[in-house]
RNA sequence: GCCCGGAUGGCGGAACAGGCAGACGCGAUGGUCUCAAACACCAUUGGCCGCAAGGCCGUGCGGGUUCGAUUCCCGCUCCGGGCACCA
């Protein structure tokens, strides 16, 4: 037993903090030791964490250290907590820019992908994220790219998988077709900056509308983000409504205008109808008197840019034409003249739409530009001086419908009208189409059939895939694939018949690679499918998923699309039918406000921090910096941000190594029995526990940091101050400390563990810290005396005060009396033991 | 236009359940160490008034509820994002 105050020698160490050398002494340990490896047969509960795969454009970016870092330290942070954790990760490898590349420096795809993957890979790895890299996958494997072939031949056959003619974008910089998301909102090429057009060609899809109402039913169950639901939602975009048909004058027996509306309650006041341009019956429905202007108007439309077309101005009188005819409203046997306009879509509803201008701003509009009627059939409220009412209030003029107000009961009756007249029904649209699959580009994964002048479409038999890409082809900006001119890929022989066929020479988009990835990730041993069911079941779905916002709408969709489509081909467990559980959605790293990029040429390396303060430096500043849903803009100042948490780090190191001890500085430990000051300190370790556990739940690294910095700076103070530190508090604070940071920066963390337990087992195999309910008990806090909702007294009381003890406090404060001058306190509120106010 | 999210010191941000606004970090100022610098360390740091004790003001703006509002309600402004002639 020591006595009090006597200096002891407690832990020496020689070196000061070197960074490069803790981290790849760490580095290298872990891969040799296999720490983040994990198999299929592992007895401990799964925990599936996985950060979106990034695409390899090189060297990692700060958008990656961010996201890589997030997932790092749950991957960590599970292991500790005694689960097995499945931590895989691999490469998005197919994808445009390996091919232009490819025609600008003649460099092959392959060998320029496999060179920015090692760039990738080697800065993961000096950023210290921990993988199982047995799994790694990378999309243009020839065994991955099998079973994506496999996939696409099993929706073939299920319908799922389909050929239709489809306008696609076409840049003429570029000379190439572009996929929806290359196009920017006002519809020039994201890279060239050129107006895209639109070609009509013969395309692949796969059948996700089929799927429309359970991906947008099934959001609710998610542990998502709000924000991410709601763009799913917006963007598959139900609305339900009916439809029916108008029967057209002098065509009696022929099929009439089916329309689709979502207010049949309005359909008395339909005063005109409007076709799209490109909707069948036109021609039939045009007068030889109108045929003229409908032709010339038709062909207008058809040189129209989409933007063009869906631009809300522009004069009206010139996006509309009269076809001559007329047809009758079933409701009340009205004569409405048919015209068409450029802003009715022939892929959305029907095609055609009946114009209630008295309930439809749009149809309002056009109305007044060609003079037709407009009658209401929704009362507005008194003094309305809008145009269009779309608001609640008692039908008029629409016969049965009068009096109704619950627009909600009208339209009911109307659809229940139409039903039982046969004349139309209730009906759901979605704004969500098909997925266009097909890309005419090289560097992608090929669409396994072939195309027989006989059989038609023929699949590549099973045992010829994968179909692999000719590495024998010449990358020129022809705007064709250079598949489509390589005899040997183009020409086969029809599998069926025998006779000359044709290759597909169209490869498909690398989002159907990023949609089933994560399965493929349970068991990517796996050699007779492309999902093993029992590895998928085991750690499906994944628990964990992390990435960036950017992918709200199209990957997150078609993830969940597959995975169902998947299940229900029998190629992945059937109950599985979401991929991600619970999704998170790291914010943008910006720089004045715009998003890193290489093409501005704002990127800033990780690299050259990794060389100076180290990759848990880094790591721990991006923790630190806010909330990690927020974007972060980097400024001038973000360096000395970065410096701070190094220099947080430099007084870690220097206190559990021991340094500040060796240098005196006032600091002192000693072998005393516990005191009230040692007891504190060991209640504030207990505290940091409680509070890095809880923020590491709610995702709240950045406090979780502040935390560990407020303590270290306790623990400073308590081992500099007149009686020195108790050793036993000392090592435990210090231990303690060391394993909640384990996860955020572990490098560091990892060396001074061992530099202190040499015996023990490194950090990353002990557990995770757990505060004792019983050392976060708290005796004593300060309570508030207030007067009139201001402050004028803190008081230090025991927790367990009563109220009325509480208030005779309060009122026995000088302070108190002071800032009453005299007055009789009207009411006191008691809140023991944060607070009490007097009022008078 | 519709739907989300946000606004707090010089800066990034904290305040988790209506109860001490500004934790933690950066920057700044002053100081210690040094021949000097770097590193490190110590102190101060929302604004205004005051020698001080202390006081007043303060979370985008205007109201409201409450003993008490950054937090809840109503009405705005600005910023960011999503959707948008979708019938």
């Amino acid at each position: 037993m020591g006595q009090a105050g006597r200096p002891v020698a407690w832990k020496v160490m020689v070196e000061h903090y070197d960074p490069q050398a803790v981290e790849a002494k760490w580095q290298r340990r872990w891969e040799a030791d296999g720490a983040y490896q994990v198999d299929n047969d592992d007895r401990r509960p799964p925990f599936y964490v996985l950060c979106m795969y990034p695409y390899p454009s090189g060297a990692a970016h700060q958008g990656h250290v961010r996201n890589y870092t997030f997932g790092d330290l749950l991957v960590r942070q599970r292991t500790m907590q005694g689960y097995a954790v499945l931590s895989p990760i691999g490469f998005d490898s197919f994808g445009l820019p390996a091919e232009n590349a490819a025609i600008r420096t003649g460099v092959h795809p392959r060998e320029f992908t496999d060179a920015r993957i090692q760039e990738l890979k080697s800065s993961l790895k000096r950023l210290g994220a921990s993988y199982d890299w047995r799994r790694e996958i990378r999309s243009h494997d020839p065994e991955y790219m099998r079973w994506n072939q496999v996939i696409f031949q099993r929706f073939l056959d299920a319908g799922l998988a389909y050929r239709k003619n489809a306008p696609v974008n076409w840049c003429p910089g570029c000379q190439t077709v572009l996929a929806n998301e290359q196009v920017l909102a006002d519809g020039t090429c994201e890279r060239s900056g050129d107006l895209v057009e639109k070609r009509d060609l013969e395309q692949w899809f796969f059948r996700i509308t089929a799927y429309a109402d359970e991906l947008l039913e099934a959001l609710e169950g998610l542990d998502w983000p709000d924000r991410v639901k709601v763009m799913q939602r917006n963007w598959i975009g139900r609305s339900e409504g009916a439809e029916f048909d108008l029967a057209v004058e002098g065509r009696a027996g022929e099929p009439g205008i089916r329309v689709f509306t979502t207010r049949p309650d309005t359909a008395f006041g339909m005063t005109f109808v409007v076709l799209a341009p490109e909707h069948p019956l036109v021609p039939a429905l045009t007068t030889a008197e109108q045929r003229g202007a409908v032709e010339e108007f038709v062909a207008r439309v058809r040189t129209e840019s989409d933007i063009e077309r869906q631009s809300s101005d522009g004069p009206l009188d010139k996006r509309g034409v009269f076809t001559g005819s007329y047809a009758l409203n079933p409701f009340n046997g009205a004569r409405v003249p048919i015209f068409l306009a450029d802003y009715v879509l022939m892929t959305y509803g029907t095609g055609a739409i009946m114009a209630v201008p008295a309930e439809d701003q749009r149809d309002w509009d056009f109305a007044k530009a060609y003079d037709l009627p407009i009658v209401r059939t929704v009362a507005p409220p008194d003094g309305w001086e809008g145009e269009a009412y779309t608001g609640e209030g008692p039908r008029i003029n629409s016969e049965w419908l009068d009096g109704l107000t619950d627009t909600a009961e009208a339209k009911a009756k109307a659809i229940e009208w139409l039903e039982s007249g046969a004349i139309g029904r209730r009906t759901v649209n979605y704004r969500l189409r098909d997925w266009l699959l097909s890309r005419q580009r090289y560097w992608g994964c090929p669409i396994p059939v072939i195309h027989c002048p006989t059989d038609g479409i023929v699949k590549v038999p099973e045992e010829q895939l994968p179909v692999l890409l000719p590495d024998d082809v010449e990358f020129l900006p022809t705007g064709e694939s250079p598949l489509r001119h390589h005899p040997g890929f183009l020409n086969v022989t029809c599998p069926r018949c025998g006779g000359p066929a044709e290759r597909e020479t169209d490869t498909m988009d690398t989002f159907v690679d990023s949609s089933w990835y994560f399965l493929r990730f349970c068991d990517p041993w796996e050699r007779s499918r492309p999902v093993s069911l029992d590895a998928a079941r085991r750690w499906m779905p994944v628990d964990q998923y992390i990435g960036g916002i950017e992918h709200a709408i199209l990957h997150l969709l078609y993830a969940r699309f597959y995975t169902r489509a998947l299940a229900d081909q029998g190629l992945a467990p059937a109950e599985i039918r979401e991929p991600f559980g619970r999704l998170f959605t790291q914010g943008m790293i910006t720089m004045d406000g715009s998003k890193m990029s290489k093409s501005k040429g704002n990127l800033i390396s990780p690299e050259q921090y990794f060389e100076t303060v180290g990759a848990d430096s880094l790591r721990l500043f991006h923790l630190f910096v806010g909330p990690p849903g927020d974007d972060f803009d980097w400024s001038a100042q973000t360096d000395q941000m970065i410096e701070g948490c190094h220099r947080f780090l430099g007084r870690l190191w220097r206190l559990a190594a021991g340094a500040v001890f060796e240098s005196g500085g006032g600091a002192t430990v000693s072998e005393r029995t516990a005191e009230p000051v040692d007891t504190n300190m060991d209640k504030e370790t207990h505290r940091l526990m409680d509070r890095v556990d809880s923020d590491y739940t709610r995702w709240s690294y950045n406090t979780a940091v502040a935390a560990c910095m407020e303590f270290l700076n306790t623990l400073y103070k308590y081992v500099q101050g007149p009686a020195g530190g108790r050793a036993e508090t000392v090592d435990f604070a210090v231990d303690t400390l060391l394993l909640l940071l384990g996860p955020m920066a572990p490098h560091i963390t990892a060396e001074l563990w061992e530099t202190r337990h040499p015996e023990a087992p490194p950090l990353h195999a002990q557990s995770w810290p757990a505060a004792d309910p019983a050392m976060l008990v708290v005796e004593t806090v300060t309570m508030v005396a207030q007067v009139n909702g201001k402050v004028r007294d803190r008081l230090e009381i025991p927790v367990d005060i009563t109220v009325e003890q509480a208030e005779a406090l309060v009122l026995a404060s000088p302070r108190v009396a002071e800032a009453l001058g005299g007055a009789t306190p009207k009411k006191v509120i008691a809140r023991p033991p944060r607070l009490v106010n007097v009022v008078v």
